[in-house]
DNA sequence: CTGAAAGCGCTAACAC
DNA sequence: GTGTTAGCGCTTTCAG
């Protein structure tokens, strides 16, 4: 049988026979070779299957005609197997690397699947377009949902498929394998924390609470019906430790945005300080958050914390290094954790769930308030 | 036909008929409902090729049977589409989330895919393990290629496979696709900066030349045998321009390390003190590296710039901080520029070549070395 | 608007 | 060691 030998404009050759003008397939190799595709399939899958010596013959027919080894995706129809984990997330795909929450829970679920030998596949599932084919397109073996809000269409979709799923952080649902935290106590914690400092009167900035966009004041009712149950964890403990001191919580304003930046979190504060000046802590719900508050504080010539007590949540490095008081959450062993119950082999009957530590971290901007006193007359 | 409705243990409901204990497919819904084949794949993919009714009916059907809707690697295998491009990366897989300026180049590149709703594969290959597989396993559209040298046995298996592919920065391949800047001049121009101020002492610090692990002095053979051209370049460019100003290339130390974080950066400077402590300015080719070089700078009490110059590249967000003087580059447009290429439909006939802007960053880390007289007199 | 026919390229029993 | 058989689940002309 005549060849040609095509070099495309990849620079691939590509070798096809004259009658045939194809690229080469594991059949027609084996015709070539005048054995069976079992064969030709094990010189690949299973070298000890056959004599070094045909072995050789197949593995050199094969660069000659130009052939790259088995299709990888008639190979997965045919094993079931992907070889690849999926992620959903919430955002743009490009958000993911740009929250360094979320970079350092994509580098332990990275470790994870490395790990298992798996590759790992992001899922294009903007939530401005509700274009779910992308999750239906997805050749994974199991996917791992990363903080979606519980109404969200690609997840629907996900849970439609038939692998199995790990969500971490959110939503809650009862009958998949989850990683997260204990989040209401951990902001109880916090608040804790300030109250025995001795602030009383205090403004909340929350991010996204659901998947309409609300970049203001947040209702008791919006509170309590968010589609976010990490945000409304948080806000719940918030609202229980104040309670609890005696503060009228639905008389705290607390300040939603929908974009999570610093930017952002200026623009709350300004928003939580133009409404209250009187207010002697701003408490966030994430890192950039309070990052964004600090710098409105600074441009109001606000002293943090002796003027302005802020906390964050997260502990990024950023933070850290700023001092911030915030609580640490093992973010990157989430993405470990979330990737290890996906790939893990072991049969398991119910629903695991995986509850990592967190830490209360006292820093440098959280301070006990000034008496009215000293506001107006210095320290 | 009966029908048993079972909830698996990841609370997927399977419906599977009484004779086949098996998943629902696309023909056994076809048969269910009466209608061929064609008509089930038309509800799902194309919806005017029937009546709404009967596409009504087909979805509903396909949901009391659980059918979780076409399979993705079958759909694939027919279509010869996988909607998604896959990532080589030298490093592990967790790597490119430690490394803001691979963080950076991920962000770009994310971009690219949404936009073109492809799916982004990072493919395990891990470079201690010689394990291709995991290439030739990746069910993907085609293949982006960052950072690798020439020689990675990786890289021969991404280009064996019959897609288009794409290379940035490494390795310089004539035949494909590519995305860099000129190292070379970005490098010149650092060199030439300090040339100017009057530094001709000076120490150089670079990442890893090769696959084998060498955390010490460079000979010049290995610089210019180095299999990571963008090191090679960047080097070439410093021998150049302090050749034209008199300098002996031969004599300057040259120091690798093979792990890229800060304290190798440290560790690396300090070797180069060691040897010479007359030094007045240590060049680094990346910012990682430069931080570190600063730090052990502070551990010895050297005053940076004053004692001596440390410089970067990259420019990376903590370098811009420190006010580091470094050569910034489009990190995330290069991505971007990457998964455009790849995605782009439109016919080429040659390779295209992309070649970003750099820009030389004049910072507070590069000042005129002090004279022998002034650095034992004081300034 | 619907159906029949023809694979996409491969692997896994199981027999030889 | 090697070949035969039988699909994996789907899409897509092309007739009707």
């Amino acid at each position: 049988m005549l060849h040609l030998l095509v070099l495309d404009r990849y620079g691939h050759f590509m070798a096809r026979s004259m009658n045939a003008r194809r690229p080469a397939t594991l059949a027609s190799l084996a015709a070539e070779l005048g054995v069976s595709r079992t064969t030709v399939s094990n010189a690949y899958n299973r070298p000890d299957q056959l004599s070094p010596e045909l072995r050789r013959r197949v593995l050199e027919t094969a660069r000659r005609l130009g052939y790259p080894g088995p299709d990888p995706v008639a190979r997965s129809l045919r094993t079931r197997k992907a070889g690849a984990v999926g992620l959903l997330l919430t955002e743009n795909l490009s958000y993911a690397f740009r929250d360094p929450a979320a970079v350092s829970f994509l580098e332990g679920l990275a470790m994870a699947c490395e790990l298992a030998g798996q590759g790992l596949l992001l899922v294009p599932a903007n939530p401005e377009r509700e274009d779910v084919a992308a999750v239906h397109r997805a050749g994974v073996d199991g996917f791992v949902v990363y903080s979606v809000p519980d109404d969200d269409p690609h997840l629907a979709s996900v849970l439609e498929r038939p692998v199995p799923t790990v969500v971490c952080d959110q939503p809650e649902l009862e009958l998949f394998d989850s990683v997260g935290i204990d989040d209401r106590a951990a902001m109880t914690s916090v608040a804790e924390h300030l109250i025995q400092l001795g602030h009383r009167r205090i403004g909340v900035i929350c991010m996204r609470l659901s998947r309409d966009r609300n970049d203001d004041l947040v209702s008791q009712v919006r509170q309590r019906e968010a589609h976010f149950h990490v945000q409304r964890s948080r806000l719940a403990g918030l609202a229980q430790a104040f309670g609890a001191a005696g503060v009228d919580w639905e008389g705290v304003s607390v300040v939603e945005r929908f974009d999570h930046d610093i930017a952002n979190g200026a623009s709350a504060a300004a928003q939580l300080l133009d409404r209250d000046p009187q207010i002697t802590a701003v408490i966030c719900t994430s890192d950039i958050l309070a990052l964004g508050a600090m710098e409105e504080a600074t441009r109001r010539g606000l002293r943090v914390p002796q003027d302005l007590t802020v906390t964050g949540f997260d502990c990024v490095a950023e933070a850290e290094r700023l001092g911030l008081t915030t609580v640490r959450q093992p973010v990157r062993e989430k993405g470990l954790a979330a990737g290890r119950l996906l790939t893990d082999p072991s049969d398991h009957g119910r629903p695991r769930r995986v509850t990592l530590p967190t830490e209360l971290i006292i820093g440098r901007t959280s301070a006990a308030p000034r008496t009215t006193e000293e506001r107006w007359f210095g320290p």
